[in-house]
DNA sequence: GAATAATAGTTGATTTTGTAACTAACAAGC
DNA sequence: GCTTGTTAGTTACAAAATCAACTATTATTC
């Protein structure tokens, strides 16, 4: 308490508020992952999202991957573009709402995330394992309180 | 499992990926307090946790910021323009070794360290209240670990 | 059913970040 | 002590993110 306030408990570090935590987890343990799918696919990072939200949950919109993945929608039209460019995923408006294209990863697509799932799953793993299970499945939990997926 | 792969278990959730929830959660836990040092502060997030170092630590080097927040020194560097800008920092040059810029808080970035700092503990305590105590401590240690901070 | 508002998605201009090359100062090798 | 390598920090240029304005289509309202 260097300045001269007296009561107030200047004990705040920095290094416990969770959104700067938050923020150190979350690029430390992207890092490895980050270079697979960046380096090894030339891909962005909403770029892998869309292609992963398309290949876990099936068809979707680009509307529906935004509000999953708390994405704005021009990030995602760009995405979508890059991804379509590379033929892994294809688009057909839908005829009932013609402003709405349902996407859909296409055979390589599959194939893409397919690999990328199976080392996605890998690395999960290896980094659940600093962890014991209760701690992991807790963890998990609180996370994704925190990102309001609950 | 749609494609006809047999044996390995497709078992590949989105939703529980490490890397993706951190990142949800780092981002929607944050939103918060963007709004905060950004809207009333017109500071970016390199800004704050440059002013946050300082003011934690106390005089530092860039280089010593940039190590601890594992940022760029590009990054670190227009942070610190800024910053000295507004007159919330002033830079001193080491007389030992002429290369170092030694980094210190004025007045005015004082109080608005102690400003932010406040807000910012409040609004920890607000996220950690949606868990019990000692859920907090092991999140914490998690992240920490999880950060490469430990 | 024409006018108004709302929604899905795209595009363009501006801001911010990332990458590489740079200057200045120090350190080591010989 | 001078060449070579390293480090602190800055700058310039390219890549990407953000924000606002735009088109096309559907919904609402009077």
């Amino acid at each position: 308490m260097t300045q001269g306030d007296s009561d107030k408990k200047d004990e705040f570090d920095l290094r416990d508020f969770l959104p700067f935590l938050l923020n150190q987890a979350a690029e430390e343990s992207s890092l490895e992952f980050q270079r697979v799918y960046k380096d090894r696919y030339g891909m962005l990072r909403t770029e892998w999202r869309v292609l992963f939200h398309l290949g876990n949950y099936g068809e979707m919109t680009a509307r529906d991957i935004g509000l999953r993945a708390k994405t704005h929608k021009t990030k995602i039209s760009r995405a979508v573009r890059k991804l379509e460019q590379r033929r892994f995923l294809q688009r057909v408006r839908d005829e009932n709402d013609r402003r709405v294209e349902r996407l859909s990863l296409t055979q390589s697509g599959q194939a893409a995330y397919r690999e990328l799932s199976g080392i996605a799953q890998d690395y999960d793993a290896k980094l659940a394992a600093r962890f014991t299970n209760g701690e992991v499945v807790l963890l998990r939990m609180m996370l994704r309180r925190l990102a309001g997926m609950d």
